[in-house]
DNA sequence: ATCGTCATATGAA
DNA sequence: TTCATATGACGAT
């Protein structure tokens, strides 16, 4: 069931403003910055605990462009995916800045070592990346594989984190 | 080293 | 049920 979304709020860094959804139930999906941004209507009467996640979720982020680990994250709201995609997900948010895993052994952690391929498309379906690390998923081989905001940010990540794909 | 092919899990249409 | 995958393994160049 997908989440209703209560507000979207804007995240400004060094590499651009990222857009932060929430639902009721917390952190519900990030988007990358635009190529070009669109501005939204200033949003009124936040609620208390959404203001909440958002400053966490602001450093959070912050933290991951810098290449280092975030302090606390926000309450994540993984309700819009299957089972079998939070099972992913979750996973994915063991894996410490700096390493890396293959859609393989991500499969297998889950104990489900044959669905490699649908690992792949529980990463494409994260509506939450940098918090949830899909960038971090790399083919067997080294391969980058791909990234649903760009291949550009999923290198330009790694590098920032000291991990060096093959290509 | 590169390429083609196939097996297999999951999800969307 | 059919189609597409951000895979992986294997065998033939």
């Amino acid at each position: 069931m997908k989440p209703t979304l209560l507000a979207s709020l804007s995240i400004e860094t060094n590499a651009g403003t990222f857009r932060a959804h929430y639902s009721e139930r917390g952190l519900a999906g990030i988007d990358f910055p635009a190529t070009k941004p669109r501005q939204y209507a200033a949003t009124i009467a936040l609620p208390t605990n959404v203001r909440q996640w958002h400053a966490i979720t602001t450093k959070a982020v912050k933290a991951i462009l810098a290449g280092k680990t975030p302090a606390e994250l926000p309450p994540l709201d993984v309700s819009g995916g299957t089972e079998f995609q939070q099972r992913v997900w979750e996973e994915l948010l063991w894996i410490p800045g700096g390493e890396t895993r293959s859609y393989g052994e991500i499969a297998k952690n889950i104990r489900k070592p044959k669905a490699v391929r649908a690992v792949g498309g529980a990463c494409g379906a994260n509506p939450i990346p940098l918090l949830i690390p899909c960038h971090r998923v790399l083919a067997a081989n080294g391969k980058i594989g791909g990234f649903s905001g760009g291949l550009e940010w999923k290198k330009k990540l790694l590098a920032t984190e000291g991990s060096a794909p093959v290509n």
